[in-house]
DNA sequence: TTATACCGACCGATGGTCTGCCATTCAAGC
DNA sequence: GCTTGAATGGCAGACCATCGGTCGGTATAA
C-alpha cells in the first residue's frame, strides 16, 4: 500500500468518523479494529500512532459527541433575556427539537445507539455528555434558587434527576425498537407520552413550582418524533 | 484430565459460582472463558454443554442475582398487615438494611460491581432485577392509588423512577470508591445523605404525599454503611 | 444400546506489538 | 543558494498471544 501522509488532525478526525460509522452500525464490540482501519484506509501502525487502544478511541469519540451536543445548547445558556425557568424549559425544548429537526441522521444514530449491543458506547457518550451538561444545569438551578423561582436544597441532585429523566426514555425507546411491529410502536408512543407528562410534573414538584411550569414536550411531540422515524426507515427500505 | 461426572444442577451452580467470582474481580470482558473453566476444573466441552455462549452465562448469572434479591423482599410484599405506604417504606428499608447487615460480602460485591469495567455485568443484573421488582412496585402503587393514599396517573412510570433513584446512588458510590482517600469518602457520604433526602421528598411529591412520608433511610445510615465498608477493607488489608 | 455428561485439540478472528521504511525537516558544508 | 546528512515522526504490515466458539470423540449412567 502506498504511503499517504496527511495532516495529523485531519487523520485523527477521519479515524473518528469511520469509527463512529462502524460503531453505530455494528456496535462497539462487533466492529473490529481491522474494520476501522480498513474503512479509514490506514495501517494498524497508523492507528496506534493516534490512539493508545480501542478503548481510547471510544473515549475520544464520546468526548467529541459531548462537545458537539454542548455546542448546540450553549447559546441558550448565554441568552441574557431568559429567566431560570425559561432557560430550563428552553434547554429541554432544544434537546427535543434537535431530535425532530435532524430526524433522518439523528434517528439513524439513535436507532443504532439504542440497540443492546451498543450499551457500552451509549454509556460512554452519556458519561461524557453528563460531565458537560450537569454544570450548566446546576448553574441554572442555582440562579433559580437565588431569585426565588426554584425551591430545593440540592441543586446538583436535581440536575442529576433531570439528566436521569432524559436518559430514562432510552429504555422505553429501545423497547419500541426491539418490538418492531406497528402495534408495539403505538403502545410505546403512548407510554412515552404519559411518561413525559409524569416527568414534567415530577420536576415541577421537586423544584417547588406550580404544576405545568416545566414543559419537556408539548402533547403529540413524541408521536411526531416516532412517526418521522418510521417514515425514514420506510424510505430507506424502499431505496 | 480425569473425567468427573457430577449432578447437572450442581455442576451448573459451580460454573455460575466460579464465573461470578471471576466476573466480579476481573470484569466480564477481562475474565476469559478459559479462566472460568480452569477455575471450575472443567473442560470447554463441558462448559458449552451447560451454556450456549459466554453471554448466556452472564444472563444466567444476572437471573440468579435477581432471584436471590427478590426472595429477600417477597415476605414484605406478602405481609397483609401493611398498608401501601408502609409496604413501600418497608421495601425501601429492607433493600437498605440488606446492604448493612450483609456488609462484608455485600460490600466486596458492590465495590467490584461499581468498577467501570463491570458496566455490562452491572447493567445485566439491573435489567434482570428490574424485571422482577418493577411488577411488585407497580402492584403496591396501584393498591395505594385505589385506597387513596397515592395520587398519580402513571404507576409504571413512578415505579421506574423509584428504581432509577435506587440505581442513581451507583454513580455516587462509584465516585467515592474511585477517589479512595478518606477526604473523598467523607465528601461522598455527605453528598449521598443529601441525595437520599432529596429522593425521599421527590417521591413524596410525585406520589402526592405530605413531605416526610417516604423514608428511604434514617439520617446517618449512609455513613453507617460506608464506614462499615471501610472497616471491612481495612481488615482485609491487614490480613 | 441409547442418551447424557464430558474431554481437549482445533479454528478463525481479535486487539495489540514490533521492526523497520519512507517522507519531511533542518542544519552543516560547499 | 543548493546539495547533503542525520534525525524525527508518520506510517506500513507481518506477527503474536489469546479470545470465544466448534467438533469429533470417549466414558459413564440408565
Amino acid at each position: 500500500m502506498p504511503r499517504v501522509i496527511k495532516h495529523p488532525e485531519l487523520r485523527r478526525e477521519e479515524l473518528l468518523d469511520h469509527a463512529q460509522a462502524l460503531f453505530l452500525t455494528q456496535g462497539y464490540d462487533k466492529a473490529s479494529l481491522n474494520d476501522v482501519i480498513a474503512a479509514a484506509g490506514v495501517s494498524k501502525g497508523a492507528f496506534y500512532h493516534y490512539f493508545a487502544s480501542k478503548d481510547a478511541l471510544l473515549l475520544a469519540l464520546a468526548e467529541r459527541f459531548a462537545r458537539q451536543a454542548l455546542a448546540g445548547v450553549q447559546d441558550i445558556f448565554d441568552d441574557p433575556g431568559l429567566d431560570p425557568l425559561g432557560r430550563l424549559n428552553s434547554l429541554l425544548a432544544q434537546s427535543r427539537r434537535a431530535k425532530i429537526d435532524t430526524a433522518p441522521e439523528a434517528w439513524a444514530l439513535f436507532e443504532t445507539l439504542f440497540r443492546p449491543e451498543n450499551l457500552v458506547l451509549f454509556h460512554r457518550i452519556n458519561l461524557a455528555a453528563s460531565a458537560s451538561f450537569s454544570p450548566l444545569l446546576v448553574k441554572i438551578i442555582r440562579q433559580g434558587i437565588e431569585d426565588g423561582t426554584f425551591r430545593t436544597f440540592d441543586p446538583e441532585g436535581v440536575a442529576d434527576i433531570v439528566m436521569q429523566f432524559g436518559m430514562a426514555t432510552h429504555d422505553i425507546i429501545a423497547k419500541a425498537f426491539a418490538g418492531g411491529s406497528d402495534a408495539d410502536m403505538d403502545v410505546a408512543i403512548e407510554v412515552l407520552e404519559k411518561r413525559v407528562r409524569l416527568y414534567e410534573i415530577a420536576l415541577d414538584r421537586i423544584l417547588g413550582l406550580p404544576d405545568g411550569s416545566i414543559r419537556i414536550g408539548e402533547p403529540g411531540y413524541v408521536r411526531a418524533v416516532m412517526t418521522a422515524r418510521r417514515r425514514t426507515s420506510a424510505d430507506k427500505a424502499r431505496a
